[in-house]
DNA sequence: TTTAACTTTCATTTATTATTGAAATTACAA
DNA sequence: TTGTAATTTCAATAATAAATGAAAGTTAAA
């Protein structure tokens, strides 16, 4: 396989796998460019590689900055703005399963716990439902724990993991 | 709060969840029901108890079979089809583990494998894309095999993951 | 300051995904 | 075997999400 063609393939699963995991195509896009850029993108070259608009480009950046998982880079006597991938895999990583922590599973276990909370009435479909939803506030209070418990490590933390796992 | 305004939030809340993670919504909502009903519901009830159509009931009661999270249940003399949650939340978490990897981090890890052996040439481009995928394909390998490992215990594999990550 | 390069915003358009509903199919009680 | 209740399928439609592009907003060099 040529490089262009890899990195296409490449660019094009990133992006699906996004769409697959509640991300938007591009967003996977631009992160999978600039991973694989040895240099920093301008927004320029950002749509130029991927065929996108300006607008598209501006907002998805935006977002890939706020979840931390790239940065902008200045150079010196230049106005326009660069833009460089998180580097470290791990690090990587680490910022996604934060980030999808504090957006999904804290406000979801907000809501657990809320409806769990319901005062006991006589009915079957009421204490069902009590037991049910309070089983999968504990479940997901400690597959939350366990993964900042895991992702503490801060370095090489699967390695790690795995190593305690085999135990 | 009251019990069904509960419940209907609790059905809310896991149908947004399941937007998030790339499973529609409809999809979500109906294994949110079945999970907290103390007895088994046909599709008659599934399409009055969350207002969707026959055929949106039936396509989705269809996939949630196929991730092996619901089953049938027949009723001796009935001939509608009744349908159950798996009932155990390890259990649940364990098939959405395995189903969610070999749809996704499988196919991935096959695509990066493979664009990460493009051969070699002199430039720094594609010696940076070798390298960042071969990376990835290091990390994603290893994270797939921890979620095996983690989700081999069969029960209670969060307690007992965050017991061996505390020694 | 002005000016122009660059970025952001957002109403509109386009693309994608989900849902409907009726016809076709299936399957089982009589 | 029917006859029919129950389910599935799928083309059409609706709902949702993403992308465009032009205008507004910023910023810094001249």
């Amino acid at each position: 396989m040529e490089f262009d063609q890899a990195k296409n393939k490449f660019i094009q699963t990133w992006g699906a796998l996004g769409t697959q995991w509640g991300i938007n195509k591009t967003m996977a896009q631009i992160h999978a460019l600039l991973m694989v850029s040895p240099e920093a993108l301008s927004m320029e070259d950002i749509m130029g590689e991927l065929y996108i608009s300006r607008g598209n480009a501006s907002m998805n950046l935006r977002a890939l900055i706020d979840w931390g998982i790239i940065f902008k880079e200045y150079k010196t006597g230049e106005r326009r703005e660069y833009f460089v991938a998180e580097s470290n895999i791990d690090e990587l990583a680490r910022k996604i399963a934060k980030e999808r922590s504090k957006r999904e599973i804290k406000p979801t276990l907000r809501v657990l716990q809320e409806v769990s909370s319901i005062e006991e009435t006589g009915s079957t479909e009421a204490a069902q439902f009590k037991t049910k939803t309070a089983e999968l506030y504990e479940f997901v209070s400690r597959a939350d724990s366990m993964l900042e418990k895991i992702t503490d490590y801060k370095e090489s933390w699967i390695t790690k993991t795995i190593m305690k796992l085999m135990k």
